[in-house]
Formats: structure tokens, C-alpha cells, sequence
DNA sequence: TTACATGCAAACTGTTTGCAAATAT
DNA sequence: ATATTTGCAAACAGTTTGCATGTAA
């Protein structure tokens, strides 16, 4: 959550986004409240009835612009699908293999040490960290 | 690599599966040399032509087969296509975002601590780290 | 001779795209 | 007035599957 009370119009104004009904809409479902992991299929059925109804295409474009935007990021656990994730800080996750839910690791205090160096001529994009598990 | 000096025969039949001649030509592919890290469509490339042609379904349900019996395990990168490994161990991944390239990472040493506990009801299926890299 | 494997083509799933109509600036 | 966005339907990529033929046990 970057801005505590940031209206979701100036959210997209500020990402250089026009403030469609569509985009409002879709917003309003993922700024709102607790960080959200979810895929457009999930974040599609939400939204595609009701008074301002959201096309899956257009699901699938204005995702793609708010990732392009910084607004979401996408996480890599199943290569079946793309899961987004509200949360952009950088961060760890838990995946319920048996229930397909992601949720965040508290970073705070995880450490990594002994990772070896870089293959020469490359930089760090990112480093994942998924904790995979199964019900016991 | 399980074995050192395995025949590509033995290897099928320890793990429950005839040997074919396109199985044994995957074999060969596969655990022939060091570790390798490849998509269905790279190997079907390499096997679709010869003497002993391999069809790209057999490819895809060959490659299902040998994970499934613990020759080979699939890591996930990238939402839009499945990597094999046919390093079986427990181990991390370094992922060249420009070309596409997974190498393993030498875990030993590694060390990560501060993790949380678990969700309740959950056992730790397996860990993932992807360290992302882009050319600098 | 029976169960399993192969391989083609068709099906399927998640995602992207072309394009005409609608909307924001 | 112009550029961008929407949403349908069609296209697309990777993977799976049905089924007739072939092969291993």
C-alpha cells in the first residue's frame, strides 16, 4: 500500500492511467482493504457482473498496465497461470499447493547467506522465495 | 545424477517404466553428461529427427512420466511454459530473464533463517529460490 | 495375448490481439 | 478532434487427450 488514503482516481492519474469506469472499478477491488493475491480468472468473475461490468479482456489489458505501471507485480508458482499480487514491496510467499492460495512471508528478519556469486556480466532482478506446502 | 554408471535400460526399469526405444533415446538425451535444465519443445527439437524419431506427445508424456516416477522435476520460472531439471536434489536456480537460461546454484552453504512458522495445518512441500538476473 | 506406449490430430486452457464502437482529454 | 480504452470474437502457445496402431512382457 503506497499511499495510505490515495483516491483510486489519482492512483491511476499518478500511474498515467486514464480513470476509465472499467479501471476505477478494478481499483476499488484491489486497493481496497488487505493486500490481494489472486488471478485474473478469480479478479474476472468478481467483476464481470454488477452495474459497471468488466470484460475479461479488459481484465487481462488493465492488469497488464498496472503491472507495466508498478501498481501490481506477478508472481511465478504455477505455469498454468499468472497470479498478481497487490503487495509490490519485495517479499516471500507461501503457496497452499492443495487450495492454490498465495500468501505473504513477514520478510522481516529472514536472512539469506552463502548464495554464491553471480554469473559474470549479470545483475539481480529479483529473488523469489516460495515456501511450497500441502495440508497435513 | 542417482547412479554414476547406470544403463539408460536399467534406469526404466528401476523406475517402473518399459524401455522403448523413444524412452531410451530420452534417456540418453537426458542423463547423458552433466545436469540439464530444458522445456518440452528444446528436447522434442534435439529428438525429433534421427533414426529413432520421438513425437512431440511422446515428449510431453514421457517427460510426465519420468517426474512422476522421480527422474526428472519440473521448475517453475515462467508462467507460460514448464522447465525440467534433471537434477533431482534439493536445490535452487539461478534464471536468465534475457535468455531464458536456468542454472543451478551450488546450495551448499546456503543458509536462510528468520522464516515464520507455517499456516496451521501446513507441512513444507519443498522451497523454492530464484535468483532472477538480467545482463548488465 | 494383454496391458501399455506411440503419435497424429483434435481439444483444451490461459492469454493476447484485431478491430469497430465508445470514451477520456 | 484525437488518442486511448473497451469488449467481442478470433487467434495463439503450450499442453493434454482420444483413439487406432504398434510394441513389451
Amino acid at each position: 500500500m503506497p499511499y495510505l488514503n490515495i483516491s483510486h482516481k489519482d492512483r491511476l492519474s499518478q500511474a498515467g492511467l486514464r480513470p476509465t469506469k472499467q479501471r476505477l472499478r478494478l481499483s476499488e477491488w484491489l486497493f481496497t482493504g488487505e493486500d490481494k493475491h489472486f488471478t485474473a480468472e478469480q479478479l474476472h468473475r468478481d467483476v464481470k457482473d454488477g452495474t459497471e461490468p468488466v470484460s475479461l479482456a479488459t481484465v487481462y489489458n488493465t492488469l497488464s498496465a498496472f503491472t507495466r505501471a508498478g501498481l501490481l507485480k506477478t508472481v511465478t508458482v504455477d505455469s498454468n497461470r499468472v497470479y498478481y499480487d497487490t503487495n509490490t514491496d519485495a517479499h516471500y510467499h507461501f503457496y497452499d499447493e492443495d487450495g492454490l492460495v498465495l500468501s505473504d512471508i513477514d520478510s522481516r528478519g529472514i536472512e539469506i547467506t552463502g548464495l554464491p556469486d553471480l554469473p559474470v556480466g549479470a545483475d539481480v532482478e529479483r529473488i523469489d522465495i516460495i515456501i511450497r506446502t500441502r495440508k497435513n
